[in-house]
DNA sequence: AGGTTCTGGTGCATTTTATCACAAACAAGC
DNA sequence: GCTTGTTTGTGATAAAATGCACCAGAACCT
């Protein structure tokens, strides 16, 4: 295994945000098969796992180092590393959320984060009636105090889970905050400034796809 | 506007599923405008909201039918009827529910599914404290009961909310049961025959995505 | 030691996806 | 009715993503 001594772009050409988008997949998977007491693995296997071809996985991975060993496959250990450096979740990164509602509610009480790199650091809501109340790991405080929080704790990624006609206000003032990182569940796409990245999970959508396909 | 009098594929030749997936965007953002109460758009405005190009609105519409007017644009009521029957979404689908935590209690409250075309119509729990609360539109029932209600409401879909330990297990039993798309919660990849359509929501996996680029 | 079987990395071919750019259709003003 | 300004639908083109096929390195068996 040739020791790649940094955990960069191999060459400093672009890296299609695709292949990123399949890494955080790659990992999961690695660490559930470390879960079960593998040492290593193929790109054949993984594939498999997956459903997508081997030739992807190795030609994924190949844009940052070489992880591999031929005839023996991958240490899965050693890949897993490689790929919470690459996705930088080899520390843990404070996220805001902003709404207290049952779904912000499951989300606090989710206990998967941390082990996978986040940690919530604070729950804000407008409504007088959830401030104070516990929620997970914190107390939900007034989303007036947003910036102040988000000072305190550094965060950079925050998540909203607030009604449709009331995202865009919030995201306007995630933004404001200086939080450069939005993952949306509100059935809406967010208008928002070329630095704040946004990405979205709406179940409905899925839906939608599935119903396509069963007529 | 040339009455296309069926919706369907406009040739039979195979719509790429990457098309098919941002359908249900156009339609959601269509219905949005419609609540504002605008009745015409173009591909422009449409790709200005959404982030894509007008090119890329205007091809995948076109495998389906001309459904817009040169000089004018699209008409948002009718487009949106359009896409309700290209997505099969102009009728209710009964989707099962397992887990009766706080995800699938935030998922049975949404209020948001019927009027985008589903409705919760049963919920799973192994775990008897569970069995019998009343979550959302109806009350928990015990997972062995499956197969029954999946007969009884003629579901298709399922949603999958339960620990990531027994996600495979359950994912196995509604298959067995005869659902065959399903939206699983859990961080992990299901393995599943090839009649079974399987979509995933992980926001970790979105974090990490995110993460990539704070660097 | 030598042959056999794996498996990763990679250049190249293929397939898929996105963009461009333009003719035709329509609206609106004059 | 003619001209001007839009906007669609689409064939052609470009770009991106995927898959193929093979070489070299490594393990393992005899």
């Amino acid at each position: 295994m040739k020791a790649t001594t940094t955990v960069s772009k191999r060459n400093s050409k672009e890296i299609p945000d695709i292949v990123i988008g399949r890494l955080p997949v790659y990992l999961r998977t690695l660490r559930l098969l470390a879960d079960e007491g593998r040492d290593v693995t193929s790109s054949q296997e993984l594939g498999g796992h997956l459903g997508i071809s081997s030739a992807q996985i190795r030609k994924d991975l190949s844009h940052f180092g070489e992880f591999g060993k031929q005839g023996t496959g991958y240490n899965i250990a050693f890949l897993c590393n490689q790929l919470q450096k690459i996705l930088n979740v080899d520390r843990v990164w404070p996220i805001v959320l902003v709404g207290a509602g049952s779904l912000g509610n499951a989300i606090a009480n989710y206990a998967g984060f941390e082990s996978r790199g986040f940690r919530i650091v604070a729950i804000f809501d407008e409504d007088k009636k959830k401030i104070g109340l516990e929620m997970g790991p914190v107390f939900v405080d007034d989303f007036a105090n947003l910036k102040e929080r988000v000072e305190e704790t550094g965060a950079q990624i925050s998540v909203i889970a607030v009604p449709t006609h009331v995202a865009q206000r919030v995201a306007d003032q995630l933004i404001q905050a200086g939080l450069t990182s939005i993952l949306c569940y509100a059935p809406i796409t967010l208008t928002v400034p070329p630095h704040v990245r946004v990405e979205y999970i709406d179940p409905v959508i899925h839906f939608q796809h599935m119903t396509y396909y069963l007529g």
